[in-house]
DNA sequence: GAGTGGTCTAGACCACTAG
DNA sequence: TAGTGGTCTAGACCACTCC
C-alpha cells in the first residue's frame, strides 16, 4: 500500500469519526504535509482520491471541504455507475444468490471480437445468470469472457465473478465503458426478470478493463423497471 | 491552458493523424519529456487524463501504448454521464434547439426543497422544454432552480441555461448526483418527445452542485428509446 | 496582501516486464 | 539485467479567494 493510499485511508477515518463536521474546511494542504510527514505532492494525491469518491471538494484559493452530504443518503439497492456492478461487494452483508441460465465456451462473433479485442480464435466463456438480493430479483446478466483471463467453473458463476477474479486471478479492475438504454422487455427478461411483454427494462452494456487496459468482459445487464435504477456521482473538471 | 493540457491534445492529434497505429507502444516518459521541454512528471499528468478519456494505457515496466479501439469508441448522440448533461457544450457545432413548454416561477415542494436544501419559502423557477439536436428530438427536460441561483428568461432558457449560468452567472458547476432509470412514457413523454404510449423512456435525475457543494438545479431528463443512450467511461482505483 | 490550492521542476528510488 | 512506468521529495511559482 503506497503512502497516499494510507494517508487517504487515514484521512476518511477521521471524517466517518466525527472529527470534522460535514462542511468544515480541513487543515491546508502544507498542514496536513507536514502531520504526516510527507511533501504536498503526495497529499495531493490522496485528497484527489477523495474527491473523486465524492468525499471531499476542493476550492482554489480557499481550502479543502468535507462534502455536506458525505455521510448521508446512500442508495441500498442501485448499481453505481462509478463502481464496478458486481452485485457481491456492492451489497456486502445481504444475501446475494443466482439462478445459472448457461455456463459454456465457445468461439467469439464478430460483434464480441470487437468489443474484447482479440482474436476469433480465441474461446470465450457464455455465462447468462439471474441475480437475487434477499431474494428479491435484482438484475439478468448476459457475460462474455476470454477464457485466457480465467478459468470460470460453475461454483465461481453460483457465487461472485468479481471477487474471484480479484482474489483468485489476481485481475484487478481498473475501468469500464457503459452505455444506459431503455428497451422493451425480450424473451430473456420475460424468462430472466419475470417481466411482462412490453415492459421497459433498463440495460446496462458494458466493457470491462483491466489495470492493463485490457477488455477482460463484455457484459449486458438488464434491470427491471419500477424496482431499479442505476445512479452516478459525477465530478466535472 | 496548462502545459500538460496542451501536451494532451499535442498527443491526441498524433494519434488521430496516424501517426501511431492502433495498439502502438508511445516513446518513453523521459523521452516524452525532452521532446516537450518538460519532466515526466508533467507528461505523466497528460498521460493521465488521455487514460481517463479511454484513449491510451499503461503498463508499468512495458510502456505506455494507444488503445487498439481508439477510434471506433466515440458515440455522436449520447450525453456523457460524466460530464455536464447540457446539449450546447456536448454537441458543439450542431444545430441545439429548444421548444419552451413552460417558464415559470413559484414555492418548492417539500420533495424539492429537500433535493435543492431550500426552506418552503425560497422561490424557484419550473422550467419545461424540449431540445433538439438538428432538428431531431433529443430530450425532454423538467428543471427546478432556485430563483437566487440567477435570473433566468425566456431567450437563455431558449438557448443554452447551463452556458449562461458559467458565462453570465459565474456558476461553475462541480458535480451531480444522478440516476437513471427505464419509466413508461407518461403523458409529458407523447407531448414532449413524440413517444408513444407505453414506449420505454430513459429517464435522468439529477441534482447539479457548484464548485461551493451547493445544490443549484434539481432536474429530470427524458431520452425516447432506441434513438439513445447514455454512456460512462469509469475508472475504478 | 495573506493564505489557499494548482502546476511544474529536477531529481531519486521502487515495482514491474521482458529479452 | 536493462528499460519501463509509479511513487515520492523539496522545493518554486502561479491562479485564485477573501479580508
Amino acid at each position: 500500500m503506497y503512502k497516499y493510499q494510507v494517508i487517504s485511508e487515514e484521512l476518511k477515518k477521521k471524517f466517518t469519526d466525527g472529527s470534522f463536521q460535514p462542511g468544515a474546511v480541513l487543515p491546508d494542504q502544507e498542514q496536513l504535509a507536514a502531520e504526516f510527514g510527507t511533501t504536498r505532492m503526495t497529499i495531493r494525491k490522496a485528497i484527489q482520491s477523495l474527491i473523486v469518491e465524492g468525499v471531499v471538494y476542493t476550492k482554489r484559493g480557499s481550502g479543502t471541504f468535507l462534502r455536506k452530504d458525505f455521510a448521508s443518503k446512500r442508495d441500498s439497492f442501485a448499481p453505481l455507475l462509478n463502481k464496478p456492478l458486481g452485485a457481491t461487494k456492492n451489497y456486502a452483508g445481504r444475501e446475494v444468490t443466482s439462478k445459472i441460465w448457461e455456463l459454456d465456451a465457445r468461439l467469439p462473433t464478430t460483434e464480441e471480437q470487437d468489443r474484447l479485442v482479440i482474436g476469433p480464435e480465441e474461446p470465450v466463456y457464455v455465462i447468462r445468470r439471474t441475480r437475487y438480493i434477499d431474494g428479491k430479483t435484482y438484475a439478468y446478466e448476459h457475460t462474455i469472457m476470454p477464457t485466457k483471463i480465467a478459468t470460470i467453473t460453475r461454483k465461481v458463476v453460483a457465487s461472485s465473478i468479481y471477487q474471484y477474479l480479484a482474489e483468485e486471478a489476481g485481475i484487478r479492475i481498473a475501468g469500464a465503458h457503459r452505455k444506459v438504454y431503455a428497451i422493451k422487455a425480450t424473451a430473456e427478461d420475460i424468462e430472466g426478470l419475470g417481466a411482462t411483454i412490453g415492459d421497459p427494462v433498463l440495460m446496462i452494456d458494458q466493457v470491462g478493463y483491466t489495470d492493463e487496459g485490457e477488455p477482460f468482459e463484455y457484459s449486458v445487464t438488464h434491470l427491471p423497471y419500477l424496482t431499479n435504477a442505476v445512479v452516478a456521482d459525477v465530478e466535472i473538471r
